[in-house]
RNA sequence: GGGGGCGUGGCGGAACGGUAGACGCGACGGUCUCAAACACCGUUGAGGGCAACCUCGUGUGGGUUCGACUCCCACCGCCCCCACCA
């Protein structure tokens, strides 16, 4: 290298460095990784360890934000990281790219989502580049690509075959502005997740992914198979909510219907006192025909179609009911109880009918005080009476009372007792509900993946053949829904033959949920332009299940449940070797900015671009996961951010006067032998080498690693300006820690550190081998120990280290401070701990 | 109502039962400058002392321990998820 060249300009230029090695990085292909299959290519798997790092793929709204730039900064240290460890990494990128903010927006400006789409894609990857992540772009995919959705449609027909989607009439969640279905994880509080507005009821023909078949496997492998946070896990146990209970069936009086149940108190039978039944239960017009009571209860399940859920799901609000004039025989004893309609009886869980004990359910409790309605105990807590009159429901623990053979149980036997009788008698047995939902994925939009299906009056719902996908999306004028979707405007597309008939047909016109895409786009990445298939299971198999997943907390049910499902369906079926799509994950925090989410209403938005303009990308990747615990959400401040400036700075300055032609090799020990401050920070770098390693490697501390460097680089700085690293001892030791300084920050910084790195004489740092630590330089010869009395610091001191206890405790009893503490008392017991501390315990 | 989590300087945070406050921000003082900004250097938990040092300090109250920010119990305060789920 020519001089001219080793010679740092005094001042940092983010800009000019960071284009230069992004464009290096192009250039080199230097992330991109194979196997990825390929048409007319046989794959070869090799025989080494991979990392396949992921991040949740972005919607391509047209600007990424702060939470982008934490998620791929995060992602990016780890593919680093793991990189320079000799891993074969997988670092690959997308777009979720259907869905409704495009759609709307071509609403509003009448240009084609599609238009729209490829526009904010070309922006996103823009930004991508401009922070320098180390991505595959080779993988690069678009869920709204027919080359995506064709495979989408081709998962779905698979499933369809399986009798796993299938079509049925339901009572679902429609948003009267998107003019949609909504399944029910994105109806909040009884509104639209995406416009906010109140959500109705309507009876509707959908398309259903049978996901409640696989809720128990669901449970089942989140114990064993994934490392992921507590938090998460408890959200999906609650989400899918199992709870064990039995199904009893009820009889009408005259013998006509059977009505089951299900309920998780089956003890408590003896003091069902009435039974009530869901609005929308399909018995409920049966059972009134032509009674005087029709006409109210007509009147009443009507209002509660209306009634928008927020308002029918408040537990608080007064219960509402309406007598049928029916009755139903308890089948354990033959009691005739009355059955009511009420709306707080949902239709879709259980079976939309309830056995009611106000006794032991509070809800109950309330709707019998309201309707003065009987209340019988059947559990009766300790030194409580059989026939004592209750205030209020009592759902606690007891021994059975006015409950026949059951009397004297404790509630658990008491249950145990009566399912088996129940099934005994044919009347009801043991059984598991859960509260997970079938996932309703019809959509009445445009954008999104077409249904493959083909509507035939002869032959029912036909799939397309495999060979005729995709069924693609047609164009159209009008994006606006009009309770159908968009699409059914098209008739060249609506109008097709039956595959299997050849008669004429409609096609499905309902595209499907945004959430199939993205659960399997990962498994794509690993083909993503392969035309024969959706992925080879032996490319899949090699680079599966994800090593690390990262991505927000506002994912942690919906999107990482439903990828679950999917593998596991594809697993079933025999497409890949694995059952759990990611075996680690993290969840990051959010960022905020005066207390508030970013958002353009609030204007307190900071575009990244912004700040990659004034301080540079490299600065904004380190403040972004200096803030805090990466995990936890965090506070933007202009400030913080001139504080990391400030950091590179330093470093930048630290290397000048050091640029050379190779690197240096750690100094040896013998060398350092009379070099104090030399010795010092050789031990200072090598100590920190291995606390980023760990901080990254272990426990995803990326602002405690950061501030590892940064105290090296105090400490080098601080050395040298004080002339303490005179002889070649001394330059080494201060050129080992510079090295390990750059060598650490990469990571975080990748554009300065490769340039300083090349100015230290290095070469590729991206793929030079993590350093090694020498345990040799953790070990010290000597060690400040703390000594206390009675657990209070009274001293410190410097002392061999390995001292044996004996030594140290006398040594700690020489001290006049601790003598003054102890103060003539008696030592009881004396604690020491190897080279840490002496506690004297006096009194 | 059910479940999960968190309370440490002026602020973000560190400390994985062993010297509380690393690192950064801010503030204050200094150097540079005609001056300011930037930059750099220093000080910075509270109280006391000329000082060496001393006392008090991790939401509150108990407990376990030689020793507790850390583990356990109760309370107070915040945050998140689910919620008429039978």
């Amino acid at each position: 290298m020519n001089p001219a060249d080793s010679t740092l300009p005094e001042r940092y230029d983010p800009q000019a460095l960071e284009a230069k090695w992004q464009a290096i990085w192009d250039a080199e292909e230097a992330f991109r990784a194979e196997p990825i299959s390929r048409d007319g290519v046989a794959p070869t798997v090799p025989d080494r360890p991979k990392a396949y790092v992921l991040e949740m793929l972005p919607y391509p709204s047209g600007e990424i934000h702060m939470g982008h730039v934490k998620n791929y900064t995060m992602g990016d240290v780890v593919a680093h990281f793991r990189r320079r460890q000799g891993w074969l990494v997988f670092h690959p990128m997308g777009y979720d790219a259907f869905g409704l903010p495009a759609e709307n927006a071509a609403i509003k400006t009448g240009r084609p989502p599609a238009e729209v789409t490829r526009q904010n894609i070309a922006r996103i990857r823009e930004q991508l580049r401009t922070l320098g992540f180390s991505i595959d772009w080779q993988t690069e995919i678009a869920t709204c690509d027919e080359e995506f959705y064709r495979w989408t449609q081709w998962l779905f027909l698979r499933m369809f075959e399986k009798g796993l989607a299938e079509r049925r009439e339901a009572a679902v969640n429609w948003c009267p502005v998107d003019q949609t279905v909504l399944a029910n994880e994105q109806v909040i509080d009884g509104a639209c997740e995406r416009c906010g507005t109140e959500v109705e009821i309507r009876q509707l023909s959908q398309w259903f992914l049978r996901i409640t078949d696989y809720a128990q496997r669901l449970l089942d492998d989140m114990d064993t198979l994934v490392d992921w946070p507590e938090r998460v896990l408890t959200m999906q146990r609650n989400w899918i909510g199992r709870s064990e209970g039995a199904r009893v069936t009820f009889t009408t009086d005259d013998g006509a219907h059977d009505i089951p149940v299900f309920t998780t108190r089956p003890d408590t039978l003896f003091g069902a006192t009435f039974f009530l039944l869901a609005p929308e239960h399909p018995l409920v017009p049966q059972l009134v025909a032509g009674r005087p009571e029709a006409a109210a209860v007509t009147e009443y399940v009507r209002q509660a179609a209306r009634a928008d859920i927020a308002d029918r799901s408040a537990a608080e609000r007064t219960k509402t009911g309406v007598f049928t004039g029916r009755h139903v025989v308890n089948p354990v004893n033959g009691e005739h109880i009355p059955v009511w309609v009420a709306d707080y009886v949902l239709m879709d869980y259980g079976t939309g009918a309830i056995m009611a004990v106000p006794a032991h359910d509070e809800r109950d409790f309330a709707f019998a005080r309201t309707f003065d309605l009987p209340i019988r105990r059947v559990v009766a807590a300790e030194g409580v009476s059989p026939d004592e009159p209750m205030e209020t429901a009592e759902p606690g623990d007891g021994t059975m009372v006015n409950s026949q053979i059951l009397d004297g149980m404790g509630v658990d036997a008491a249950k145990t007792a009566i399912a088996a009788w129940l099934s005994e008698h044919k009347l009801g047995e043991a059984t598991i509900g859960y509260r997970l939902r079938d996932w309703l994925i019809s959509r009445q939009r445009y954008w999104g993946a077409p249904i493959p299906i083909i509507h035939c009056d002869g032959c029912g719902p036909v799939a397309v053949p495999d060979d005729q996908l995709p069924v693609r999306l047609p164009e159209v004028d009008d994006y606006a829904p009009k309770g159908m979707s968009p699409i059914a405007a098209a008739e060249d597309f609506v109008a097709t033959i039956c595959p299997t008939c050849g008669k004429p047909a409609r096609r499905e016109t309902d595209t499907m949920d945004t959430f199939v895409d993205s659960s399997w786009y990962f498994l794509r990445y690993t083909a993503p332009h392969l035309g024969t298939a959706a992925f080879e299971r032996e490319v899949v198999d090699y680079w599966l299940p994800v090593d690390q997943y990262i991505g927000g907390i506002e994912h942690a049910i919906l999107h990482l449940l439903y990828a679950r499902f999917f593998v596991k369906v594809l697993h079933d079926l025999g497409y890949v070797g694995f059952i759990e799509p990611f075996a680690r994950l993290f969840t990051q925090g959010m960022i905020y900015r005066d207390g508030a989410k970013m958002s353009k209403s609030k204007g307190n938005v900071v575009p990244p671009d912004e700040i990659i303009a004034r301080f540079g990308a490299d600065t904004l990747r380190l403040y972004i996961l200096f803030m805090g615990p990466a995990a936890d959400d965090a506070e933007w401040s202009d400030h913080g951010i001139e504080g990391q400036r400030r950091f590179l700075d330093r470093v930048w300055r630290l290397v000048v006067g050091q640029e050379g032609d190779a690197l240096v090799d750690r100094p040896s020990l013998d060398a350092l032998r009379d070099e104090p401050a030399a010795l010092a920070l050789v031990r200072k770098a090598e100590a920190t080498t291995a606390k980023v390693t760990d901080d990254i490697g272990e426990r995803f501390s990326f602002h405690t690693a950061i501030s590892a460097i940064q105290e090296l680089v105090n400490d080098a700085t601080k050395a040298r300006a004080e002339g303490a690293l005179q002889g070649p001892a001394g330059a080494q030791a201060l050129r080992f820690a510079t090295q390990a300084v750059v060598s650490a920050l990469f990571v975080f910084a990748p554009h300065i550190a490769s340039e300083l790195w090349d100015r230290l004489g290095g070469e590729r740092l991206w793929v030079a081998p993590w350093p090694e630590v020498d345990q040799v330089f953790l070990a010290r010869e000597s060690v400040t120990i703390a000594v206390q009395v009675n657990g209070k610091l009274r001293d410190t001191l410097e002392i061999p280290a390995g001292l044996d206890d004996g030594a140290v405790a006398a040594r700690a009893k020489e001290s006049p401070k601790v003598q003054a503490a102890i103060d003539g008392k008696q030592i009881r017991r004396e604690i020491v701990i190897a080279d840490r501390l002496v506690n004297l315990v006096v009194g």
